[in-house]
DNA sequence: TATATTTACGAACGGTCGGTCGTTTTGTAG
DNA sequence: CTACAAAACGACCGACCGTTCGTAAATATA
């Protein structure tokens, strides 16, 4: 290992093997992954791979994990510590953009894509992604506590309701989101988002960078 | 061939051969549907397969038409020709056990299930699935335009929106859906419907069976 | 420089997959 | 019964998969 604070080898190949596996679980799903792909997409060894990880579900597992901490780092914890008066303009905003990104637009361009565009069928994977579905029902709440409330953002609905469209989004919610619709295209909602923060004065490079 | 209505012994494989591919992609999706496993569960040739349909896309693509098919006669036909007086009473409780069926219980026990609870990433079995999705929403609009309007049955929310969010949830809609929420099993679902339906003087048996 | 350990490699294995081919069984018609 | 065509079979193919193993290169420590 080195002594300073650099990345030794493995743990940047380690780094690099877990992007592009996030990138190839948004093509053909988590359960679609291949371990062959993954290598040859990177110019490395597949055997290589064991190294870092005693299995295939263990890569996956370790894919799920990382995205979920990124998501958390770059995007829900700057909106929990936003100023109290913008968190409802992250809540709608957020909600309409994992939605957006998510579902509607397949093989997306965007951050959020990445992190939410696959699923998994077999058990080890999909529970751990059923806890991530509920850590950001987690954060749903947290925003409603305080500056806006659930019935704010969905009029009507109750949280039991809402807790069962996250589940069924696999991701998100369904709030209301009149933004969207034919004619909308994704560059114009981003733009829109990005206009919104520097009005109420938050650091637009929160949002995470268009790859 | 037959000369009388019997089917002929190539036409009940083949139905049998539809039926365990979507009773199996309902467990590991439309992708990852293995023409071994459907043989063996049925006891038959894999080779077999390959006289029904030319390859496993095509097998694919039948999977889905046979599912619309019958969703499509055994609900939906029955539910834009009931009684004006009750279609709302329909489009409530069908995109709710629509919604229920798909998408929260996993694995689950009902009709709607099975032909809901699949999903393909490759192009041709994809756009099927898209395909599917715009019929729903035609019949959602059917129900909308003459006993309720859609929104009725989600206030606040245009067309467009709802449009999207059959595109999101892969199959049908959001609406609100007070009845479901934690402790509220199928069964307590199913068999609400059952009551609502002779209250309306329905024929329940419209309502498919459980398998 | 010499040594030890991490890291990556190439070859190979057993297994499953979709798909092909020639043959045999099954059911119908004459 | 014979003739014929549909239908199903079993063996086999090449490809890809996840995984193991022995070995070589890269890097750290001394």
């Amino acid at each position: 290992m080195t002594q300073d604070g650099r990345l030794i080898r493995g743990e940047r190949t380690r780094s690099a093997v877990l992007d592009q596996a996030l990138l190839l679980a948004t093509v053909s799903g988590l359960d679609g992954l291949s371990l062959s792909q993954v290598a040859d997409a990177l110019g490395v060894s597949k055997s290589g791979l064991f190294a870092h990880w005693r299995s295939k579900e263990a890569l996956q597992l370790a894919v799920v994990d990382q995205a979920r901490a990124q998501w958390t780092d770059r995007v829900i914890r700057p909106a929990l510590t936003a100023p109290a008066g913008v968190r409802r303009l992250w809540a709608v905003h957020l909600s309409r953009l994992a939605f957006y990104e998510a579902k509607v637009l397949p093989g997306g361009c965007f951050f959020a894509n990445a992190h939410f565009e696959f699923n998994a069928r077999p058990g080890a994977v999909r529970d751990r992604l059923a806890a991530e579905q509920t850590d950001w029902m987690t954060f749903l709440t947290g925003l409603a506590t305080d500056a806006v409330t659930l019935g704010d953002l969905r009029p009507g609905t109750d949280p039991a309701v809402l807790a069962y469209h996250v589940e069924a989004l696999g991701v998100c919610t369904v709030m209301q989101a009149p933004v969207l619709g034919p004619g909308i295209t994704y560059p114009h909602a981003r733009r829109a988002l990005l206009d919104h923060l520097r009005a109420v004065s938050i650091d637009p490079t929160i949002l995470p960078e268009q790859p």
